[in-house]
RNA sequence: GCGGGCGUGAUGGAAUGGUAGACAUACCGGACUUAAAAUCCGGAGGGGGUAUCCCCGUGCGGGUUCGAGUCCCGCCGCCCGUACCA
């Protein structure tokens, strides 16, 4: 066997089968060991799966196999996220029904996900488009109804007049709608929402907690939630003003800059703009011209500062006989506070560039504390800390003191009988509308009855299921334009009544899958207690870019559950790990089109890299480093590899290489040599065997010096790839192998001077080498610790115990440094003591030499470390 | 603008404040081979010297320290996120 070289094509299915016929990786509920849950995002099933899924997978795998080495019951499930646009798009091209589709491309992606081995509980596979997934989730939008948590309000959509749907923002390029190209209207929908903004506070303070997460993860959904202090302040309007309103409410954040404030600013939808807006067909003009703009954010950027004069003046709130004028500004968002604010221009850029087109008063009230009384802003803002002036009651104050002392004004005081201020805090995160006008997604269960009203479906009528036979041919909701399925009668009157059409955004499905896994069969959405003992998710991975919308929206659903009774717990993700993309080269023909790597051929002279053509031999331009994608065409197919290199390969080089958080760029050359060391290994195991036929009679423990040595390479190395693991640092546990390796081959050379007493270590060796590759190429290990003899599957098997002893050397060599600089090292027992070291080092001829008769000023010794000899 | 991250050989990257460049890829030399591939052995940050060795070196400029890739201050560059948020 010895000869031959490790065939993965014929190795991984054969050991597919094994562990699957074995039921490896089933974890059953009520096993007593200490659960861990390690989960992978789940892929939408758009067909194929890519080298991000490859990468995500392997990661995620490595771990469930590690933890389960250490003895856990792990669960690591697999499901599919299968409501949503693409298959409707699809079934409207393929004149194919949208569940026709997605369940071929699962069925399709679940053979590519099996070719790679991965550990996973196939027996709790969902798929969120099946009536048994969406039931569940209907029954717990009702508990949320009748909780409070859901809400039904007007709201204003990107609306394609052409598509006859709504478009998410992301849908909206240039102001026209991704598919049609039509220019997207803003219209007012009513819409289903979830009440998330009531948990923003709870949502920002638990981010505290989630100590396993990255920083720049909490950080962005801090930074979504935007929290900020302020006050609600009131305008009291001037009598004789062309409005029945008597004020106008403000939000600010600077109410310490009041005297310093010289116009009020409304938004161009701001319900004052539009009843005044009625009679000045100016102000009419402008608010069209904003409206237009709206949307295309890059021009935001650039736009210009502007508004219109509505005739209307406020009362300045704190200088006597002073009016402040009323503006409809461009710049004024109505979703924010309340859709006003004054204008404090020597304190605010913008209210500053609105104040200089205007002509209106710029007056500084904060000054850089080493500034006199004479400060001026010319045309930039004063945004820093510093002293108030200019302010009556508030000078000489810090802007600190001062929000809280013009606080305490206004709260005493009152406008409309309402207090004239009230400390308030905003926040950015709006409610989720979670209402889509589409047939593919999970339908909101919900009746409109002319009598009764808007009624929950009963729970004994669940799943509302989405009709089959639908039809793609017009535009707009297939659901709506069903002939019978909305038609109802009432289940409280009876009367004729009609089905909600909107069916539920996609995000809803993916923010309770993971608790869904823990009892996949369950006739309620979950068991309480199975939830609990195997949430919140131990290990959670996947790409950033669902950094907020999709981690939030689990936060929130998880919280929701919990408060609906499904779940004991806040939150879902105790550790995350967001992974990076996969890149690769890109390449170019002299036509300027985009080469598929598939097709180009590369060649290395010296330093030179070029590439050709592989057909027709034209030179290739290699261009620059990008995430694999269709349009560029620098996508490399699973597929091909696992059929070229098997499955092992990719999933080594997936980890290898790249610290696993940042990007990794696929290249060819580094999978080959991913091959040639599962092949090394090969090698290395069969030399192994054949040692041992030879000499049968060996010892493990033994006092020759190369096998105690490698026993102790090999114990460290269990011992750091361990940790690597532990940490996710793929990347350091394949190069801590990739050095095990390399000495077992070393020592491999050298048995033949000592058989008896060396075999054993190097088989040792060679079989904890094994197992430590095991999570990673587990095939390849599964055949090796067959080929090896050893009982079982090493899937099964125990991680590798490590001898303490063998991790401590009894020598050290110390480094030496004069005045910093490396000049020697010295090997001493480990533990001697300072001042020995120092005598030996200063004896030391090489030492003796550099010093050159100059006495030390000063040695520094750190035991078992460093000398530094200071001169 | 704001927030976060990064900057180390040809390349991907290692390095609890303690021998910079582990490990890998590519490259160069040698062995084996009719030859190639595979494999094995060796080399390799830059500069100088026959050599023992010496000087320089982690984006740039300062600082702290016996000692800085690592900590602090100020720049430069790149990447990601986000934004008329009052």
């Amino acid at each position: 066997m010895s000869g031959e070289r490790y065939n993965p094509r014929e190795m991984e299915p054969k050991w597919q089968k094994v562990w699957d016929d074995a039921k490896s990786f089933v974890s059953a509920n009520d096993d007593p060991r200490e659960p861990y849950y390690v989960l992978e995002m789940f892929p939408y099933p758009s067909g194929r799966i890519h080298m991000g899924h490859v990468r995500n997978y392997s990661m995620g795998d490595v771990v469930a196999r590690y933890q389960r080495a250490r003895g856990k019951n792990v669960l690591h499930p697999m499901g599919w996220d299968a409501f949503g646009l693409p298959a409707e798009n699809a079934a409207i091209e393929r004149k194919t029904h949208p569940g026709t589709w997605t369940r071929q491309n699962i069925a399709a992606m679940k053979a590519q996900l099996k070719s790679m081995g991965l550990a996973i509980d196939w027996t709790r596979e969902i798929a969120t488009c099946e009536p048994e997934y969406y039931r569940h989730q209907q029954a717990m939008f009702i508990d949320m109804m009748a909780a409070g948590l859901v809400t039904r309000k007007q709201s204003k959509v990107n609306w394609d007049p052409v598509d006859m749907t709504v478009l998410a923002n992301e849908q909206v390029i240039d102001g026209r709608g991704w598919r049609s190209g039509a220019v997207v209207e803003q219209r007012e929908l009513t819409q289903w929402f979830f009440k998330i903004s009531d948990m923003a506070e709870e949502l920002l303070e638990a981010l505290d907690g989630l100590t396993d997460w990255p920083e720049k993860v909490r950080t962005m959904q801090r930074n979504w939630i935007g929290k900020s202090e302020g006050l609600r302040l009131l305008f009291e309007m001037v009598p004789g003003n062309a409005t029945a309103a008597t004020s106008v409410e403000v939000f600010t954040t600077r109410p310490d800059t009041i005297f310093g404030a010289s116009f009020i600013a409304l938004s161009p939808d701001h319900p004052l703009t539009t009843e005044l807006a009625a009679s000045n067909p100016e102000l009419a003009e402008f608010i069209a011209e904003c409206h237009r703009q709206g949307t295309a954010t890059e021009t935001l950027e650039k736009a210009e500062k502007k508004g219109v004069f509505t005739g209307l003046h406020v009362k300045h709130p704190v200088v006597e006989g002073a009016t402040l004028p009323v503006y409809v500004a461009n710049f004024v968002l109505m979703d924010y506070g309340t859709g006003a604010i004054f204008g404090c221009p020597a304190h605010d850029q913008r209210d500053l560039d609105f104040a200089r087109k205007y002509d209106l008063p710029v007056l500084p009230v904060v000054r850089p504390a080493d500034a006199d009384a004479g400060f001026a802003v010319a045309n930039e803002a004063f945004t820093d800390d510093g002293v108030i002036f200019n302010s009556g009651f508030l000078d000489g104050l810090g802007i600190a003191e001062a929000k809280k002392a013009a606080a305490a004004h206004f709260a005493d005081r009152t406008v409309d009988g309402k207090p004239q201020g009230k400390v308030e805090v905003n926040y950015r995160l709006r409610d989720w509308g979670v209402s889509r006008q589409r047939y593919w997604g999970c339908p909101i269960p919900v009746i409109h009855c002319e009598v009764c009203g808007t009624i929950p479906v009963p729970k004994k009528d669940l799943p509302v299921v989405l009709p089959e036979d639908v039809s793609f041919d017009k535009p707009g909701n297939a659901l709506d334009h069903h002939p019978t399925w909305k038609h109802v009668n009432c289940p409280q009157c009876g009367a004729s009544a009609r089905r909600e059409t909107d069916t539920m955004d996609t995000f809803v499905d993916s923010s309770w899958y993971f608790a869904r896994f823990t009892a996949p069969d369950a006739d309620t959405p979950t068991i309480p207690e199975v939830a609990n003992r195997w949430l919140p998710v131990d290990q959670y991975i996947g790409g950033v870019e669902h950094a907020i919308l999709h981690l939030l929206y689990s936060r929130y659903f998880t919280r929701a559950m919990k408060a609906t009774g499904h779940v004991g717990l806040s939150e879902p993700f105790k550790g995350l790990f967001t992974q990076g993309m996969v890149t690769h080269e890109t390449y170019k023909s002299p036509s300027g089109d985009w080469v598929p790597p598939t097709e180009v051929l590369l060649e290395t002279t010296g330093e030179l890299r070029r590439a050709r053509h592989i057909h027709s031999g034209e030179p290739i331009a290699i261009g620059s480093v990008e995430k694999m994608s269709k349009s560029k065409k620098n996508v490399v197919d699973p597929d091909e590899i696992v059929a070229t290199y098997g499955a092992d390969t990719a999933r080594w080089f997936m980890l290898s290489d790249s610290p696993p958080e940042r990007d990794v760029q696929w290249t060819e050359a580094g999978v080959e040599g991913a091959s040639r060391f599962q092949q090394r290994i090969w090698r290395l195991v069969g030399e192994t065997i054949e040692f041992a036929k030879q000499s049968p009679e060996t010892v493990r423990t033994s006092d020759d010096d190369e096998a105690r040595a490698l026993r102790k390479i090999v114990h460290r190395a269990v011992h750091n790839v361990g940790g690597d693991i532990e940490g996710l640092r793929f990347n350091r546990a394949v190069a801590q192998i990739y050095e095990l390796t390399n000495a077992l081959v070393r020592s491999a050379g050298l048995v033949a001077e000592a058989p008896t007493a060396r075999i054993g270590a190097l088989q040792e060796g060679v079989e904890r080498l094994v197992q430590l590759l095991a999570p990673m190429m587990p095939h390849l290990a599964e055949t090796c610790w067959e080929a090896l003899g050893k009982p079982g599957l090493v899937a099964d098997a125990p991680w590798p115990p490590v001898d303490p002893a063998l991790l401590v050397d009894n020598t050290v060599t110390m480094p030496i440094q004069v005045n910093g600089k490396r000049r020697g090292e010295i090997t001493v027992a480990k533990g001697t003591p300072a001042t020995e070291v120092e005598s030996q080092v200063l004896s030391m001829d090489e030492i003796v030499r550099i010093l050159n008769g100059q006495a030390p000023k000063k040695v520094v010794i750190v035991p078992d470390r460093i000398v530094n000899v200071v001169v």
